[in-house]
DNA sequence: CCGATAGTTTGCGATAGCGCAAAACGGGAC
DNA sequence: GTCCCGTTTTGCGCTATCGCAAACTATCGG
């Protein structure tokens, strides 16, 4: 088992108000492992044997229908948790989970958690918040799909990629992982073809600049401004 | 500050793991009230001094985008918890709660939550658990928006809506609160025209019978064929 | 009992975005 | 350096669904 350094991950809210040797006793209880590029994590409807910290690289949660379709759940960055089926109490997990870039992680069983949950309380208290938060961003996900147009949301999906994992570049704001059309579609409900269009029409007005599983935006401002205008005229 | 009989809530989950002088304790902080049918019981925005626990009645939880268009977010049922702006750490309400009938509630203050989660931890628990069964029906919610035809959405949003609050009747099953081809349109990111114009077409093939906000189910097992079918054709 | 009001139904264009198909492109593997 | 494969782009017809408008109808208050 290897030993986790603690100093990088104290200041993450999930151990907000756990003492360093609270820290230091719910580390022991994790490995780590690494997942190289486009390798799966956990597949949805596995049983949930271990919950997830990531730590560098970035994970992709996914969801997939009976039929094959799948939606983009949420990108998991760098000192987020991820697959919390057991404190939601479901015992299998509901989503797949990809690392799209090489990715490190802390693995502690499913089983450690009640355990852990009793002897620092604080751990639930603060996985209650981000899994709030993550409510939060749920249903703010579904009002833009009820109340706005495709572009819209488009533009609301890469301003909050940026935001979550953007580097900043002297041209713009680089999202720092590779994510194709098809990525953005199943994160707005749409298709690649859409997105496809979308981003082309941008690229030729400036504001960004995109190619294969990449996306820098160059004029993040003006995209601000598409995302919240209603419906009325833009063209050029 | 009225006596509140804690036989009537003590099976609840969210009591769960909690002993009778615990749970009377819990319950000494609260008061109740009583909404009167499309009362507001809080407003989006507004200081989140308190959560609710709904013992009568049913609430609508709606979210409105700041150009005035809504969604339900969802309906609470008896034996539910709503207003937990606090648990999830957010500072105002992040919808609007009204009464569709008249409803009687438990209320904590806000700030009685950290002192009854510090004493009796498994009320975190049970709300975590709570909050992130929530947060899967979002993510179904956005699957089912992303993937599904709007007949098909409504078909889901039904018969979610019966099997939490359906009063089953001879002739099939009645969703027992106040409900608006509106408020249907708001739960599956659709016009309330085109609820009408479903429901009518349903109505026609003896699958519901419905009225002024009132639905009820007739072949329930035939709305779960229409709700799972892909894309194919369905004419008489 | 009757009128006012909120909810519902329905018709009819308009259109955003889908779905299919095919071509162009870019990057890595060997 | 070249080939191959996954990604992206783009054209084009189609249709589910919206949006507006107008008529209709229960229900409730008085």
């Amino acid at each position: 088992m290897a030993k986790v350094d603690t100093s990088l991950v104290a200041h993450l809210p999930l151990f907000a108000g756990v003492t360093p040797e609270a820290l230091d006793e719910i580390l022991r209880e994790a490995r780590s492992a690494r997942y190289p590029k486009n390798s799966a994590i956990f597949e949805q409807g596995a049983d949930a044997q271990s919950f997830f910290l990531l730590l560098h690289g970035h994970v992709r949660a996914a969801k997939t229908t009976p039929t094959g379709e799948q939606i983009v759940v949420r990108y998991v960055a760098p000192g987020e948790t991820f697959g919390l089926a057991m404190a939601i109490g479901a015992v299998q997990y509901p989503a797949t989970a990809i690392a799209v870039d090489d990715s490190v992680v802390l693995i502690w069983p499913t089983s450690a958690w009640p355990r852990l949950v009793e002897r620092f309380p604080s751990l639930a208290a603060n996985t209650l918040q981000t899994v709030g938060a993550r409510l939060q961003e749920s249903h703010t996900r579904i009002l833009e799909m009820s109340t706005q147009q495709v572009e819209q949301r488009v533009a609301h999906a890469l301003l909050r990629l940026a935001k979550q994992s953007g580097k900043k570049l002297d041209h713009g704001i680089e999202i720092d992982f590779p994510i194709s059309r098809q990525d953005i579609a199943q994160m707005t409900g749409t298709t690649l073809h859409t997105v496809s269009r979308i981003l082309s029409g941008w690229e030729s007005q400036g504001l960004v600049e995109s190619g294969r599983q990449r996306i820098i935006l160059r004029d993040p401002h003006r995209i601000v401004v598409l995302a919240e205008r209603s419906a009325d005229s833009g063209a050029a």
